[in-house]
DNA sequence: ACCCGTATAGTCGGATCCGGCTAATAGAGA
DNA sequence: TCTCTATTAGCCGGATCCGACTATACGGGT
């Protein structure tokens, strides 16, 4: 598959705003943040800006009007254009269609585990379970009274539920490993390269290097 | 948080290796590859020799020797310094301990589901959810005949667990999406702005509301 | 003997991203 | 009335990232 010529999803938030109606870019900014919708997009002013230029670069947005209130700097007002519609879709529609590989911080972290030792690894991991736990009650609360209450239909959030369920799936997996690691269950050999391939001591086994 | 001076996780990929012996840049993108460790990292040339150069002028790694087989390029070969090696278990223990806002492509997507319309959603949903699937029987045949044949320690691969579990949910969450949005239980309203707040098409209410 | 694909090893320029800055106004409080 | 802070609005320099490229060596086929 050809890769896209925008590919910052910063820019997909842009095009979904201005579906509904033309704005300027700091109200972009705070139309996603009164909708929650900065969990999902990574709304940083600066690069806010610089996705807009790139999207009239691409003839995907276009300004409508630059409108000054008093001595404040002016705003310039964008619109979606035909070809920014489609885009959108077609947009969306592929991220949906083909997961592509993504490298979260927390994997690259699992995968040095070893690297704190049982204790310290299981320490660190209950750490977390604790603040997953936490952001799911509070996240949850949210959704309960927006969605919960009406003012908002289902569909309109339905990434925070999808986020919720993905936040859930960790927490059960980072329960249980500490559960395994604390049980044994999980083996912590140290490592060591020796030549060719791996040594590694089996802790069932009595003599045991460490690194 | 301090935020810290290094983010990209190639950088603990690379401390890690250093953690067992020397090595120049190539043999490190390599012997990750070799290791299965490329889905947890992305391991791209151009961002591994600045990686290393980072970490150098950080102290946190060293040349030790720039070594010259025939009339290839030299390689240099870097080695782990003290301070590198508390670094490195001080982050993996600060990326376990505190989770961070990711912002995956899915969720992007995700939150304009509405605007494929729910014919076009589940369409797109259920072909993410063959992928899915096809994927995690690859990475779990993987699995199965690297630490499965005792080849290595569990312990070494436990990331491709954890990403494996996380696809499992994303599936899990993938698939019952699509039948609430067949069977219609997740209401699919029509958005449309109306000078302030939305207004929407309630199936099950004749009269939409306004927020 | 020659060609082609792959492995080895790394460089570089341009695109992207982001934090920190400016600057004006409105409103709260002393 | 005067100062202080929050809000509105956007700009910019530097850091980071990555794809595309160079160049040599090696092994196998024809």
């Amino acid at each position: 598959m050809a890769k896209r010529k925008i590919s910052n999803t910063l820019a997909l938030a842009v095009l979904g705003l201005l579906q509904e109606q033309p704005m300027h870019p700091y109200e972009m900014a705070s139309t996603l943040r009164e909708r929650h919708k900065d969990s999902s997009f990574k709304v940083n002013s600066g690069s806010l800006y610089d996705t807009v230029e790139s999207l009239v670069r691409h003839g995907w947005i276009e300004p409508v009007e630059t409108a000054r209130d008093g001595r404040r700097p002016e705003r310039t007002v964008y619109a979606v254009t035909g070809l920014g519609q489609d885009e959108f879709v077609r947009w969306i529609d592929e991220l949906l269609r083909t997961p592509v590989a993504e490298y979260p911080k927390f994997m690259a972290a699992v995968s040095y585990l070893g690297a704190l030792g049982p204790h310290g690894a299981a320490e660190a991991l209950a750490e977390r379970a604790e603040h997953l736990a936490r952001r799911i009650e509070e996240t949850g609360a949210v959704l309960a009274d927006t969605v919960g209450s009406g003012g908002v239909p289902r569909l309109f959030m339905i990434e925070v539920e999808c986020a919720l369920h993905a936040w859930e799936a960790e927490l059960a997996w980072t329960r249980r490993t500490i559960a395994e690691i604390r049980e044994g269950s999980l083996a912590w050999p140290g490592a060591e390269r020796t030549g060719q391939g791996w040594t590694w001591t089996d802790p069932t086994d009595e003599k045991g290097t460490t690194r």
